[in-house]
DNA sequence: TTAAACTTTCAATAATTATTGAAAATAAAA
DNA sequence: TTTTATTTTCAATAATTATTGAAAGTTTAA
């Protein structure tokens, strides 16, 4: 296989993952396309390489900036902005994972313990109470687990992970 | 606030949940509805509950059935179908992560592994093949921990995971 | 200053995804 | 059988979400 045709085939590969996890499809392709870049972007570069008009890059490079997860760039001699993505993608997976946690996880859980406040004393309340109660336990044990991924460093899902599989 | 109410913000707040990470709204829906209601529902029950069409309920109903979190019960002198979510949270948990890994991550990781085959020695091949390589090694360990809790008690979440947390 | 280069915004439009509802299929009862 | 209850399907439609493109805004250089 060609490198270019790995490569667009790895931009359209990351746009449908991104689709099934609720990402906007040319936000998850215009990452790809900076990841396995050479050398920094200019919207000019993105709007050709993926066929998209300006508007659409401007709107997905800046979510990209705002999730922390694409940077811009200066080059010598040249007025227009550029763009870079750091290429660590254990970087990338902390703060994807630290963004969503923010922006989604938490908010549920306040959710769920505002609701614990039922002031009713059926049995189907206490059921209620019950399933919300365990909802919020393995939801807090999943915002606590990727608390830890956010702080650690790599080796910690590589080996640490590792050892408490294999227990 | 009273019993009626919760409910009904949470049927809302687990379906806009549900809807940012890419699972349909009414999906979810219907599994919080089917999750707090203490007897078995009808197709009709969740039709009025949720507002929505018989074709709808009978779609989404499937899905999950399909998903493995809902199951089909039969109810003595009714001819028709009702249907009831499993109340344990963890095993939902389970389910969820076990048919997403298999549906969304594993297929890419097979897709990533395919495009390693670039056959090219330029820099920025190798380069590429790096940024291949670091996404499926963190791709291979997510998938690793997600198969281990697949296959683990409940307890592995709230206890073995606090442990490595506080190391 | 002014003009040119570039970026941002956002109403209009397109594309995608979800929902309806009625007809067809299926299953149970008469 | 035939009738009736119930479920399934799927083309049409609605709702949502993404994209365009041109005008307005901003920045830099002359």
């Amino acid at each position: 296989m060609q490198l270019e045709e790995a490569k667009l085939k790895y931009i359209q590969t990351w746009g449908s993952l991104a689709t099934s996890w609720g990402v906007n499809k040319t936000m998850a392709q215009v990452h790809a396309l900076l990841l396995v870049s050479t050398k920094p972007l200019s919207a000019e570069d993105i709007m050709e390489a993926l066929q998209i008009s300006r508007g659409n890059v401007n709107m997905n490079v800046r979510a990209l900036i705002d999730w922390g997860i694409v940077q811009k760039e200066f080059v010598v001699g040249e007025r227009k902005e550029f763009f870079v993505a750091d290429k660590d993608i254990w970087e990338l997976f902390k703060q994807i994972t630290k963004e969503r946690k923010k922006r989604e996880i938490e908010p549920v859980l306040r959710v769920l313990e505002e609701l614990q406040q039922v002031d009713e004393n059926s049995d189907e309340a206490a059921q209620f109470k019950q399933v919300l109660g365990d909802l919020s336990k393995v939801t807090t044990s999943v915002n606590n687990i990727l608390d830890k991924a956010i702080k650690a460093d790599e080796h910690w899902l590589l080996s640490n992970f590792t050892k408490v599989m294999k227990k």
